[in-house]
Formats: C-alpha cells, structure tokens, sequence
DNA sequence: GAATAAGTTTCTATATATTGAAACATTTGA
DNA sequence: TCAAATGTTTCAATATATAGAAACTTATTC
C-alpha cells in the first residue's frame, strides 16, 4: 500500500488573487481588492474540497448539514461567521489562520 | 511637523498566542487551539484600534456604530460575520489577512 | 443521447447577529 | 479621592444567517 504523504500547503488569499486578478501592484487588482476579499473565502473552500476529493454532498455530511448550505458557503462567505468558517475548515482538516497587517499611509495625498 | 512612520507590522493569532499561552507544541496550546481562535480575533480588534490611539467609541464612529458594538466586538469575535470584521478592520487601516493550510495526518493512531 | 451525479437556486422557518439605549463597572487623570 | 473618561452588560427590536426541502441546472459517465 502506498503511503501517499502531503506536504504541508500553504495556499493564501493572495495566491488565489494572484490567479484570478493578477499581481500585486496591478491596478486591476487594487481596485478588486476589497471586493473580492469578501468573495475568495467561498472559493477557498471550493479548492480545498476538492483537493480532498470530496462532493458538497460528502462535505455536508461531515459538517452534518444537506449539500445545498456547501453550495451556498462557496458561492458566498462574505456574510458568514467566523464559526461557521472555522467549522467547514476544520472537516476539511485544515487550518486556517488570521493574520492582521497594519498599514500607514504615509502619503495622504488629499 | 515630525513624519512619524510606523513599518509594517505583521502580527499573527500565532504570535498572539505565544503570549497567552504557549508556544506551538506545548500541551497547553493544542488544548485551546480551537476554542481561543474563536475568541482571539476580538482581541487582534482592541489591540490594532489601541495601537492607533482610539477609544472604542471613536473607532464606532468610524463604523458608524455605538461604542457598546465595539466593545461586544472585543469581548467575543466568534460569532461575527467575516464582513463585519473586514468592516472594522479596514476603519482601522488594518489588513486582515486569511490564509488555508491543509494538513495531512499520516499518523493516524486510532 | 440518456441516466446519473453533482451543484445551484428558491422558498420558508427558525436561530442568531447586529444595533441602540441605558444602566452599570472599571480605568484614568488630576 | 473624585470626577470624567472609557469600557461592559442587559434588554428589546430589527436584520440577517442558517437550515431543509425541493425544483432546477449543469456536469459526468456510459
């Protein structure tokens, strides 16, 4: 039998953008920035449902709610709380983590 | 007029934890893994709005709500949509940042 | 092409998040 | 020590998240 180890993934926000939009600095990006922060939570569950080869319906199950709340987690998690994020996640066996980044705008160009 | 600039500060729930409990690996800190992300977001809220020098009633003015709000907010952030924390977050010129790490148990001892 | 599997949308009901206001508690500054 | 500032809690009202079920749509398989 085989043992078939992953590695640990890291896979963020930003490399979704990245796919998605394109790199930092790019004015497509800046202007979807926000946007689409409330959106990339849904597709984050979507890649890492299937990464672990699982339906919505499997998934469901493991959480203990029918396929359709899956369906609707993916295509929107903007207004979703942070538990029920965290309970997805944690079926699919992963972690995800918060981290806050402080930024001054040293030029306020008013 | 002396241009203060603060550097970008990266600061993790990881690094939050450290603090309160211990550090990755500890006993203690797998024990609260989970339940104190659940709280541990409330807290990165009152500590960026202190780093910035608000009281919890001017940062509710930023928002557009009470101060009682805030301080709900920082007393528990687990059952919080993910669009109310980017709310606060952003009236504080802060990132949040979400990032996935998928992990594999190859030992499963059961 | 047909059947099945998988995913999406809509509707309704229930649970719960969000809010303001006010009372209360704690902290701060002089 | 005291008053003001700041933060917390409670209550009630409103808005909205969560959920199931079923119909619908799309994708997949043979």
């Amino acid at each position: 039998m085989e043992t078939k180890r992953n590695k640990m993934k890291m896979m963020t926000l930003d490399q979704m953008k990245d796919q998605h939009i394109g790199e930092i600095g790019t004015e497509e990006r800046n202007k979807y920035e926000f946007d689409l922060r409330l959106d990339i939570l849904g597709e984050m569950i979507k890649s890492v449902r299937k990464e672990r080869h699982l339906t919505q319906e499997q998934l469901g199950e493991l959480i203990g709610v029918q396929k359709s709340q899956i369906s609707k987690l993916e295509k929107s998690a903007k207004n979703v709380t942070i538990e029920t994020i965290l309970k997805v996640f944690r079926a699919l066996e992963a972690n995800i983590k918060f981290s806050v980044e402080m930024n001054d705008s040293e030029f306020k160009v008013a």
